[in-house]
This record gives structure tokens, sequence and C-alpha cells, in this order.
DNA sequence: GTGGGGAGTTTTTTT
DNA sequence: AACTCCCCAC
């Protein structure tokens, strides 16, 4: 590796932070500033020029993909294999400090981990046992609750409970816990904690660990809540440093529990920190920064950072006031087309928007106009029900005491066991100390179940038990295929009616072949007498963790031109040449809950439209509605604050051109504004609607006032401009 | 065990 | 408006 090239290609602020001494360092790195690039070529340099080796470092993210984009462009640069360096997320890294340390952390060797959905069930199933009242202490409420005091690093025994309600959370959480050890869960938060108890009580392993990692990176360090602050203070060892990367300016995940202020603090904690700013935007125009930097010093208490560009400053920021979403759509929707139509990318550009709900009305539009779209979001392929039931059966096959792995897949596909006799078991299981299984052994062979159920229950243990026995030689995709058919749950699956039955056949077999493409990187532990069984089990152990930590893409990867279009959180860390960002409206951007939860909610808002207008690399748009339906019903819109803390000189109010729309087919209803719903239906009218006049020829309307035929109509003509005309009178066509 | 109906909810998302 | 949850009837 030629490291004085890559070190030349480096700015002054980039160099200083990826050539820095052996010292602690925070590097503020602002939006397109080349975070990643200093974070992977510290670690090049770190290697090449300081003599360390991979196996004395650890870098630590976020998400699974960014530390799969870490690994990768490291090993692209460095042309290595860096299997031996430890790089992942907070959780990943975490559990394999307790899967390989079992034993200290106190957990059973074939712990399970529970996502946030096992997680709420497991809680709902507690409480329903301990007959804690639901509707005085909702499930959810506990769960938010249970994690945000594991977030702050303590356990059940050292909740300070305020108040009736704290005390009765508190004891939830208490039991919860001890439920958990006791069935081997693992939630989590507590992937964290325990791996935070183990370092912090084994003096040994954590000198260990302090040793062995002389250097320890962590990005998007704004986002580390109190644990995982705590987490990294712990590991960083007397003779190692830590260089936390981070924009406290991109902080917008206050609200599920990260803690501005770590960020804040860094170089009182760490007393020897150098602090290094990138500040030089390589992503956007001037124009496009000179907006984000006016709008975020309206913040308080920043670190402080201004982006420049050497680039050009580019064209002004466009605002657009639409009429209603349906308005705000079709303008979003015919810039795009004109995009491409004059040769660019649909994959150029970005819709972002506040609320998933806004995507509905975008969503139609793009459909109709035939536009290829991508959406971000929804729900992830391991977390999809049919994928749950076929991971169930084989955690089972893992761990026969998983007791949500067992309730989720004891009767399904349906075969005969309902409630009571699954009661019957959970009351068994409770009263004797048991899992579900060892009950439903136990109750078995006892004769205490009757008739049909002993006869299901029988069958089902002896199902698991046979997969077991007869996967266990097999690959793992087999073992997967194995299970699928012999649990029928794919015929289970295959006639649920309509598309959904399809579509859950079509996944389970994206299963297998995602279980086909697995690679487990295991090391190799097959012991001479051919115990390849061992082996076996142990990779589909991994595989059911990492399904459990990384739960996969929203939807298969498409390499169709698409637009993208995401929430303005999902957007950050992405570039895109043109911007969309909908519904820049008070109420909604703000969000209506942040504005009323005061003044830091309000500042992680405005922190947001940072972030989204930092995504722009050429050209941004802002789109507002004067009106817009939220939750069924209309609503009068003003436009965000955040447009007017914006440098005027910076803006472009777009003017209504209705020859840059083509005609789109809303359904006549007019519900908008006073206009005269009946009347304005026999012509399909609405406001924002297109329409065309013999004479005036084509054109939108902008306002409708009065009632009934008397409808007066304030229309926008491509040809001659605004006019007036009366409903009753003017021979208007819908274009539809 | 399924399906219909009524009531209640409704930001942002990763692990 | 759209979704989930829960209860009740079949």
């Amino acid at each position: 590796m030629d490291v004085t090239a890559i070190i030349e290609s480096l700015n002054a602020a980039q160099r200083e932070a990826v050539c820095a001494d052996e010292h602690d360092q925070l590097v503020l790195a602002g939006a397109g500033s080349g975070k990643t690039r200093v974070l992977v070529h510290r670690i090049a340099w770190l290697l090449a020029t300081a003599g360390h080796s991979p196996h004395d470092l650890l870098a630590v993210t976020f998400t699974n993909k960014a530390a799969r984009e870490m690994r990768l462009r490291l090993e692209a640069l460095l042309g290595l294999n860096l299997r031996s360096m430890w790089v992942g997320t907070f959780h990943s890294l975490s559990h394999r400090l307790l899967r390989t340390h079992w034993k200290d952390a106190q957990l059973p060797q074939h712990f399970q981990i529970l996502d946030s959905d096992d997680q709420l069930r497991v809680i709902k199933r507690l409480m329903k046992d301990l007959g804690v009242d639901d509707d005085r202490f909702p499930p959810k409420q506990a769960q938010w609750f249970i994690n945000g005091q594991k977030d702050e690093g303590r356990r059940a025994a050292h909740v300070l409970a305020r108040g009736e309600f704290e005390r009765g959370m508190a004891e939830i959480y208490a039991a919860y816990e001890e439920r958990c050890q006791q069935q081997g869960l693992v939630d989590f938060a507590e992937l964290l904690l325990r791996a935070l108890e183990l370092l912090r009580d084994t003096p040994l392993l954590l000198q260990h660990y302090q040793n062995r990692f002389k250097h320890i990176l962590v990005d998007e360090f704004q986002d580390t809540n109190t644990l995982q602050y705590a987490w990294l203070r712990l590991l960083r060892g007397p003779n190692s440093c830590l260089m936390a990367v981070g924009d406290d300016d991109q902080s917008i995940y206050g609200w599920r529990g990260a803690k501005i202020e770590n960020i804040q603090r860094f170089t009182e904690d760490f007393s020897g920190a150098k602090t290094v700013r990138l500040e030089q935007n390589y992503r956007s125009t001037g124009t496009i920064l000179d907006a984000a930097n006016a709008l975020i010093s309206h913040n308080t208490g920043r670190l402080g950072k201004e982006l420049w560009t050497d680039g050009a400053s580019g064209e002004p920021i466009s605002v657009y006031a639409a009429f209603n979403e349906q308005d705000e759509a079709r303008f979003i929707v015919d810039l795009i087309q004109q995009h491409v139509q004059d040769g660019g990318l649909r994959r150029e550009c970005a819709i972002l928007y506040r609320s998933n709900a806004q995507s509905r009305t975008l969503e139609e539009t793009l459909l109709r106009q035939q536009v290829p779209y991508r959406i971000y979001g929804g729900q992830r392929f391991y977390e999809r029900l049919e994928i749950k039931n076929a991971l169930a059966y084989l955690r089972l096959m893992v761990n026969r005491d998983d007791a949500p792995a067992f309730e989720r897949v004891i009767n399904t596909p349906t075969r005969g066991i309902g409630t009571t006799t699954l009661e019957k078991l959970r009351a068994r299981a409770r009263d004797e100390g048991q899992s579900l299984w060892q009950a439903a052994i136990e109750m078995i062979s006892g004769g205490l179940l009757k008739g049909r159920a002993a006869t299901s229950v029988q069958a089902f243990i002896q199902l698991i038990e046979r997969l077991d026995e007869q996967s266990l030689p097999l690959p793992l995709h087999e073992q997967v295929e194995l299970v699928l058919n012999d649990t029928q749950l794919m015929d289970f699956h295959a006639q649920e009616k309509g598309e959904k039955g399809q579509a859950r056949v079509e996944n389970l077999k994206e299963l297998i072949t995602a279980v086909r493409q697995y690679d487990p990187a295991l090391p190799v532990t097959m012991s001479d007498d051919g115990e390849i069984n061992l082996e076996g089990r142990a990779a589909l152990e991994h595989f059911l963790a990492e399904a459990t930590l990384d739960a996969g893409d929203t939807q298969a990867e498409e390499d169709q031109d698409a637009v993208q279009m995401m929430t303005l959180h999902t957007a950050k860390g992405l570039e895109f040449p043109l911007v969309f960002i909908a519904g820049v409206e008070e109420g909604l951007f703000p969000h209506q809950m942040s504005i009323e939860e005061g003044a830091d909610r309000l500042e992680e808002e405005r922190r947001l439209c940072y972030v989204g207008i930092t995504r722009a690399m050429k050209k941004l748009y802002l789109t507002h509605a004067e009106s817009r339906r939220i939750y069924g019903r209309d609503n009068l819109c003003r436009p965000s604050r955040f447009i007017s803390e914006l440098p005027e000189n910076l803006l472009q109010e777009v003017r209504l051109r209705a020859s840059i729309s083509r005609p789109v087919s809303a359904r006549p209803q007019v519900r908008h504004q006073g206009m005269a719903q009946s009347q304005a239906e026999e012509v399909g009218l609405r406001v924002g609607q297109q329409v065309s006049h013999p004479k005036f020829g084509a054109g939108i309307i902008l306002h409708a006032e009065g009632d009934g035929p008397k409808t007066r109509l304030l229309i926008n003509f491509d040809e001659v401009g605004e006019k007036w005309l009366v409903l009753g009178f003017a021979p208007l066509t819908p274009l539809d």
C-alpha cells in the first residue's frame, strides 16, 4: 500500500485526523466531509505506518450495513483479509463477547437473542401470569421502560421508582429480568448491559481486552446512548486510544436514548483528547451549505462547525407551496419526469419525508405516472411472520427451552393445541419452574393430558426431536428445507388465501436461498473423531443469531433505475443529486409531538432538517401543502418555521406553471375550503385539479369560493394567467 | 379456529 | 384513512 499517495489525497484536517499521534481524538465530521474516508484511512495508517496488527484494533458502528461497508472498503484499500479485526455493531460485538465468555457472563451456553417483537410477547405473557392490569400498565410502555432503564445501565434493583406507576414498572422489570435469565433469553439492550457487566466484574478479562485493543474507533458517536458510552470507556484501556467520529449537528436519535451530551463532554472525559473538525464539504453546492449552516445556527449548545466548499454556489433552493398533498406529489413527480427526460437517472432523485404516512400519496402518483420507485423502510425480511415461524422451529432445535419459539409454533400450523392445553402447560411450567418443553414432556409421560391434546402435544414433541436428529448431518439449507416441509409450514402458508399466501411461500423459498448463501465464517471446530454434527449445529446457531441481529433489508435489491423514497431518518449518510423534502409544514416537520415536548426535541427536528438539506448535492426542493389530510381529516397547514430560518436570498419561490404538469386522475371529490361538494363532484373538480377551457386552454384550479353553481373558481391558465370563473357558467372539463 | 365488527391509535428506527 | 387489537359468534 502506498501510504504517501493516500495521505496526499487528504485535505489538511483529514490528514491531521488520519496521521495523528496515538492519543484520544474527537473528529467532528460535518456532512459530506469525508468521514468514512477518514475512518478507513486512519485504520490503514495505523496498520501500515504505526505498525499495528489488525488484531489490535476495534471498530464500532451502529448498523450492520455500516460495519460491512467499512470492512469492505478497508480490505479493498489494503488488499488484505481482515478477519482477525473486530469490526461490528455494539450489539454484534457484545454478542461475540457473551458467546465466548458465556460462563463468566452467567448465561446458558445456548442463550437466544430476543428481538423487540419477541420481547413484547414475553412481557405480555409475563404480565398475564402476574395478573397485572394492562390498562394501567400497558405492555408497550413496560417494554419502553425496561429498555430505557437498561440503556441507562440500570438493573431492576437499581431503578429509582417514584410514584405508583414507576414502582409497578420496576416490578415488571424485575420479573422480566428473572424470566429471561431462567429461559436463557437476552434482549438487545441486555446484550450490551451484560457485556458491560461481564467486563466490569471479570478483571482478568477486562485487562485482556484492554490490552488487546490498542485503538478503538467509533462511528456516528453522536448516536451513542449512556450504556454504549460506558461500554466504550470501560473497554478503552490505560494504554489505548479512542477515536470518536461524529457530528453533533446530526444527532437525530435522542428519542430512542441517544445522548448528544456524550459528544459534548467527550473532551472532558478524555482529557488528553484532541478535537479535529472536518468542515470542507465535497458533496453539495455552496447554496445548499449556506442554507444548512444558517438553519443549524438556530440551535444552542453546539460544538460549532461551519460547512464550506470550494465548488460552485449552484442553483437556489426551490420552495413550492402546494394546495394539498396530491398537488405536492404531482409537482415532485413532474420534476422527476422532467429530470429523466433531460437525460437524468431516476436513482439520482430522492423524496424525503418526516413520516411514513406521507409516502402513500407520493406512491400513488408515481404509480399512476408509471415512474419506478423504491421505498426504504417497512418490514424487514427476518421480521416477517412466516420467516419468524420458520426460525422458531429452528430455534427449538437449538434450544428446547426457548419459550417464545415454543409458543409461536406449538400450534402453527394448527394442530389442535388450543389455549386450554397451552394454559395447562404454562401453569405446570410456572409451578414447577420448568420450561414449557419440559412441562409438555412430563405432562405427557405423567398422563396429565387427555385425549386429542395428549396426542397432539406428543406428536409435536416427536416432530421436533425427529427434525433435530434428521437434520443434524445435513448442510444448513437442507436443514431448513427439511423443517419447512416436515412441519408443513410451507403447506400451511401456501393454502392461505389471496396474494398473502403466495408472498409468504415466496419468502420461505427466499429463506432457503439466503441460508444456502450464508457463510458463517466459523472457525473450524471439528474434532478428529468426526463430530461433524457439532459443526452443523454451530452453523445453525450462528445463522439464527445473525438473523436476529441483522434483520435484513426491507426488500430485495432491484436493479431497476428507481426514484428513492425514505424518511429523513433513513436518509442519514446518503446523498443524491436531486432531493425533494416533502411536507415541510408546522406540525408535520417539525412534528407536533416534538413541538409539544419542548426545546430539546425541537432542536432535534432542526437537526433532522439539517440532515435532509445536506443530502442534496446539486438541487434541493422544499415543498409544503396548504391543506393536508392527516388521519382522515383535512388540515390547514402553515409552512414550517424551518423555511423561514433559511436566508431568503438562497430561496426561490416556484411559480405555478400548469404547463409542466401532466394530467393525473385525481378522484373527483371536493372537500376543500368551502367548495361545494355536490356541485363540484358532478363535474369532478377540486382545488389543484387541472382543467381545460375552450377559450383559455389548460389551467389549474387555485381557489374556490362560495357554494353550489355560484362557486367562484380561481384558475391559473397556462396561456392567459389567472382568472375568476363561475362554476355554473364556465364550460370546464377536468383533465384526467 | 376463523372472521366480522367495533374500538382505539396514529413520529422518527436499529439492534 | 388505515391499521391493530380484542371480543364474540359460528
